[in-house]
DNA sequence: AACCTCTGCAACCGCGAGGTG
DNA sequence: ACACCTCGCGGTTGCAGAGGT
């Protein structure tokens, strides 16, 4: 979008008078030399990448470009469907943890997820928030978002309905169990359309089979989304179904990998290779497939991601029965 | 054509956490 | 215990380009 200046965003701020140390934009002879020296020598202290690579950078700006630009397993372009149904739903339940929920989404960064969500989906949802306006549940606050995670990350009833994330209207004291199931092939519609009347008839909304959908939430792949309520977890009831929730939790983690690897199955190789040319960076031996993609991608494994439970805070307390 | 407004997004800023001496 | 440093995160800014008048 921007075209890089090489005096950086206002000119006077390109080269810092205490530091000489340049801001704004990134030249293309910048990121060659970034990416060059992070190819041949991989990540150390920041400060020593800006200072060897011959950058007149802090190593803050360096991080940044090199997490949000520069790194070869990067996914540019639009978000596919898929992506905003899965950053609708992951925000539902983290709020404004962009870094979980990037690290959910293989090839996004947290600033590209952020702005995603900061000027597409939140504007799309304040539309759908305005026309529902007659909801005795409205309030101006609804849109606001959370800073602390999995409690906070679940907003009111109103824009958790219309976010995918249905929570039982009776939730807030004692554990109950989602009782709707929002089928996502709609959320095209509920995103894209006026939807109005009473909040969450205008969704497709089916009875939950609490058999597949209690307690962990699932996901299947004809696309049925099912989300616990997960602050209200009651530690002895979980405890009791300690083997269900973990099964089921690792259903919903392993079903969003396969949503995911899905899109960037298609998308990364070319990606990958496009970047490392533009930037005339070549290794030896590299080959993007197979176990070198999943390599280079970082394997999505289900027991490399259950090693990070704090998606799901609660599985702590299960698995200590 | 000129101006204005809106939009997307790259980059910066400030803060807190964690490590080290 | 304290100061200092680095890193990572989330919020915000400000610019370029698109679109509207």
């Amino acid at each position: 979008m921007r075209k890089p200046d090489s005096f950086g965003r206002s000119g006077c701020t390109a080269i810092t008078t205490a530091s000489k140390l340049r801001k704004g934009l990134w030249s293309p002879e910048e990121d060659e030399k970034l990416m060059n020296y992070m190819v041949r020598n991989g990540q150390g202290c920041w400060s020593d990448v800006a200072r060897n690579a011959g950058l007149q950078r802090c190593g803050k700006s360096c991080r940044l470009r090199w997490i949000n630009y520069l790194r070869p397993d990067l996914k540019r372009g639009a978000f596919s469907p898929q992506e905003e149904e899965l950053i609708i739903h992951l925000h539902s339940l983290l709020g404004n943890r962009w870094s979980q929920i990037a690290a959910r989404l293989p090839g996004r960064t947290d600033n590209e997820i952020k702005n995603f969500w900061n000027s597409t989906i939140k504007k799309r949802l304040k539309n759908i928030s305005s026309s529902s306006s007659r909801s005795p549940n409205t309030s101006d606050s609804s849109m606001e978002q959370p800073r602390d995670g999995i409690n906070g990350g679940l907003r009111s009833n109103q824009e958790s309905n219309m976010m995918g994330v249905y929570m039982h209207p009776s939730s807030s004291s004692t554990w109950q169990l989602p009782n709707f199931a929002l089928n996502p092939m709609n959320l095209h519609h509920i995103l894209d359309q006026q939807p109005s009347g009473i909040v969450g008839s205008h969704f497709d909304v089916q009875p939950c089979n609490t058999q597949s959908g209690m307690f962990g939430g699932n996901i299947d792949f004809e696309g049925q989304f099912m989300v616990p309520p997960l602050e209200n977890i009651n530690t002895e009831q979980s405890g009791k179904m300690g083997n269900f929730v973990e099964k089921n939790n690792a259903n919903v983690i392993n079903n969003m990998n396969r949503i995911t690897n899905y899109n960037q199955c298609n998308n990364n190789k070319d990606n990958i290779n496009n970047r490392l040319v533009e930037n005339n960076v070549k290794i030896e031996g590299l080959c993007w497939e197979g176990d070198d993609l999943r390599m280079a991608m970082g394997e999505w494994d289900l027991e490399e991601l259950m090693k990070d439970v704090s998606l799901f805070p609660f599985l702590d307390s299960i698995r200590q029965y």
